[in-house]
DNA sequence: TCTGGGGTCCTAGGACCC
DNA sequence: TCTGGGGTCCTAGGACCC
């Protein structure tokens, strides 16, 4: 039996746990920019606030509904989640961790009552780590999902479901009669994998609840949509078709990309910005032990600029030898800012993402570097690899020790240097205290 | 004035090979 | 008029997730 584990609402969840003001309240967290709203409480989401819906179009909020809104506080929110989740990970001899709020249980060869033992769980994350969390149970992970949809609904609707099932469901362990009449009343949407343009497709060939999908036919769903539909289909039905994995392997491409806080009119400007990207995604390229076969660098107006002139510059560059080294990636980003920036226009935003990744220190012989140099002869000498990856090691602890950016590479503070003040970077002017990982933001009692 | 930032997997179609 | 048939690899785009 496998469960899924999922934090309520959980960036406004832990900006409660360290302002108790902001219970009960609408509470909204922003995204980078304070563009959009990235999580709502149940009260907001109550006003009509829809994810990722623009801050200026609810702001007004603030004035005639009291509503509360918060600029993104990752660092807080990554911190709160690691104590979470370790807590969880008491609870079952496996874990997959699938994102910063929630993961997934795998309870085999656990006896007893896997009721009792989740609402114990979601009791102790509560009381240790402050965050309100739901259960649900199941066969598939598919399944286990659709009971932690329904234990939140229970939850937050009384009526939309039987009481006995809010906060924690198990889809396992129940009469068919019973599940189909929940499935009955679950609209197909809701099931995790079936999406907007899914669910819509499959709303208009008459399949509305869960119940009308499980009794489709595999077949003809594999045919009219794709494998995917066709496997969550048979999830529901407890057949599992996709696996619990709880060593997932390391990324497979790395991004970063903001939007900027002000346009951006300079090719410094776009230099600076791409040089801070790359050596951001360089720095959680070396933490998973990978080197890049190949940089993507972007940079664009904003389409939502309608009486700008639009542009937008896209470049996949592969690598001679694929490398982690802070110093290539980053010239890497920059040549291609020089080569295809072009003046005039307002840009917006701006990415490098980091493609064909492999683990570190495993090269196959036949794609050994043609024209890297050849090692020394000499045992002393270390080979130039060697040396890049001492040196990286080294950037990354000065780093840690002394704050992020004590040591950088140069064209990063190109622009600021001058007169331009990184006026690109993102704004986040609501962001709380980073209590948890700051010794100069610990939140203080006061007597 | 102001519109998120990450990821994954699958599929179709083209290039290329024998 | 007829115009091979498979296989693989790569890429772009779509759909989905949080």
């Amino acid at each position: 039996m496998l469960a899924l584990v999922d934090a309520n609402n959980m960036y406004v969840s832990c900006e409660r746990v360290f302002d108790p003001r902001l219970i009960g309240r609408p509470v909204v967290v922003l995204s980078s920019n304070d563009g959009a709203a990235i999580a709502r409480s149940e009260e907001a989401k109550a006003l009509g606030i829809r994810m990722a819906q623009p801050w200026f179009q609810i702001r007004h909020l603030e004035k005639t509904a009291g509503l509360v809104a918060l600029s993104a506080n990752f660092e807080l929110y990554a911190d709160m989640s690691s104590r979470m989740m370790a807590i969880e990970a008491r609870y079952a001899p496996g874990q997959e961790i699938y994102s910063i709020d929630e993961s997934f249980l795998d309870f085999a060869g656990v006896r007893g009552d896997l009721v009792a033992i989740g609402r114990d769980l979601r009791e102790t994350v509560l009381r240790e780590v402050g965050l309100p969390a739901c259960v649900g149970l199941g066969p598939t992970k598919t399944l286990a999902k659709l009971g932690n949809h329904i234990a939140k609904s229970a939850e937050r609707k009384p009526g939309s479901y039987p009481a006995h099932l809010a906060r924690v469901c198990n889809l396992g362990a129940m009469p068919e009669e019973e599940l189909h009449r929940l499935f009955a009343a679950t609209a197909v949407g809701e099931v995790w994998g079936i999406g907007r343009k899914t669910g819509a497709r499959l709303i208009d060939s008459g399949v509305r609840t869960v119940l009308d999908f499980v009794r489709a036919d595999a077949a003809t769903i594999r045919k009219q949509y794709s494998v995917v539909v066709e496997k969550t289909l048979l999830e529901l039905r407890g057949v599992a078709c996709m696996a619990f994995d709880d060593a997932p392997a390391s990324n497979k491409q790395i991004m970063v990309s903001r939007s900027f806080g002000n346009a951006v009119t300079s090719m410094d400007g776009i230099i600076e910005a791409v040089s801070e990207f790359a050596t951001r995604a360089v720095e959680r390229l070396r933490k998973q032990h990978s080197v890049a076969g190949a940089i993507n660098v972007f940079f664009t107006t904003s389409p939502f600029r309608r009486h700008d002139r639009q542009h937008e510059v896209g470049v996949t560059l592969p690598l001679v030898r694929p490398t982690a080294d802070t110093r290539v990636l980053v010239s890497a980003a920059v040549a291609v800012v020089r080569r295809r920036y072009r003046p005039g226009f307002n840009y917006a935003k701006a990415g490098v993402m980091l493609m064909d990744l492999q683990q570190a220190g495993v090269m196959e012989q036949g794609e050994l570097d043609l024209f890297a140099a050849a090692p020394k002869a000499s045992p002393a000498a270390a080979t130039p690899q060697r040396d890049r990856a001492n040196l990286m090691d080294a950037l990354d602890a000065v780093n840690r020790r002394f704050g992020r950016d004590s040591v950088r590479i140069a064209s990063a503070t190109l622009a600021s240097s001058g007169s331009d003040t990184r006026s690109w970077a993102a704004r986040h002017d609501r962001r709380t205290s980073r209590y948890t990982t700051r010794w100069d933001e610990i939140p203080q009692a006061r007597a």
